[in-house]
RNA sequence: UCCUUGGUUGGGAGC
């Protein structure tokens, strides 16, 4: 059932719903993972009517089973309906109280999200990260700051996040400072900087920073090259623009 | 212990 599963999961990896619903059919030793996988692609393809008919036919539920419809309705933006289903959940665990919380902290609603946040018995990386952009992103960054202090692990999304709230409102200098200060940076790390700087029109910081993190090795990636072209464009810089059109060219990402 | 759910970086298009 293992392979049925896997097969399954191709097809819907390409998308191809109907397919994976016939081999769903046909399979003689359905698990709840094989519903769970189902119901999962119909809730990312806008059909959650689908979804939650064969989530009331499935014959037992387990927790994935409720978080993937919860998702479902959180991505196709049917928050109050995602609650609703929360409620109506009998156990939450870490993952349904995460995606909520950060359903509401994206909508604006802080307050809601750390409550549930504060109920919470056990947190993760995971319902830090997400309490910590949803201040960020509302520009509470004193209240991000805050919590990203106080989390008891911080993995490098945790620290990217952090990075990112700081630099999408335009405080660099900050940014910055955690930047070299966290114990290893990615693609990512470096792209949140760059873009920091494109947005703030700062053409030439974002291009010394470019050169910076390819002197350390880093691969720049579609993100690098669409914020250096951005900031380029906005200052009307022809030459740097076509620098880098070169340079996208170069790193084979041109088709792109 | 393998298949299904939640958090981080960009311009545009779509829902």
């Amino acid at each position: 059932s293992f392979s049925w599963n896997i097969i399954m999961g191709v097809y819907i990896q390409k998308g191809l719903l109907q397919e994976a619903r016939e081999l769903f059919e046909r399979m003689p030793n359905k698990t709840v993972v094989s519903w769970n996988a189902m119901i999962a692609a119909y809730a990312q393809h806008a059909q959650l009517g689908v979804a939650l008919e064969l989530f009331r036919l499935m014959p037992h539920r387990d927790a994935f089973s409720w978080n993937v419809l919860i998702s479902g309705y959180v991505q196709q933006g049917e928050l109050k309906e995602a609650i609703h289903i929360y409620n109506q959940m009998p156990q939450h665990d870490v993952v349904s109280a995460t995606t909520i919380i950060g359903a509401l902290a994206q909508a604006g609603d802080l307050k809601e999200a750390a409550k549930i946040f504060e109920k919470m018995n056990q947190r993760d990386v995971v319902t830090w990260t997400a309490m910590v952009v949803g201040y960020a992103k509302h520009g509470n960054l004193t209240e991000a700051l805050q919590l990203f202090q106080q989390m008891p692990f911080r993995d490098m999304i945790a620290w990217n996040a952090m990075i990112s709230g700081y630099a999408q409102q335009g405080h660099l200098e900050k940014a910055l400072e955690l930047f070299w200060q966290m114990p290893n940076q990615d693609v990512v790390s470096w792209n949140a900087i760059i873009s920091g700087y494109s947005q703030q029109g700062q053409l030439n910081e974002a291009l010394q920073f470019f050169e910076q993190m390819q002197w350390k090795g880093f691969n720049p990636d579609k993100v690098t090259f669409v914020s250096l072209v951005d900031a380029c464009a906005k200052r009307t810089a022809l030459a740097e623009g076509k620098a880098v059109h070169f340079q996208i060219i170069e790193s084979g990402l041109g088709s792109d």
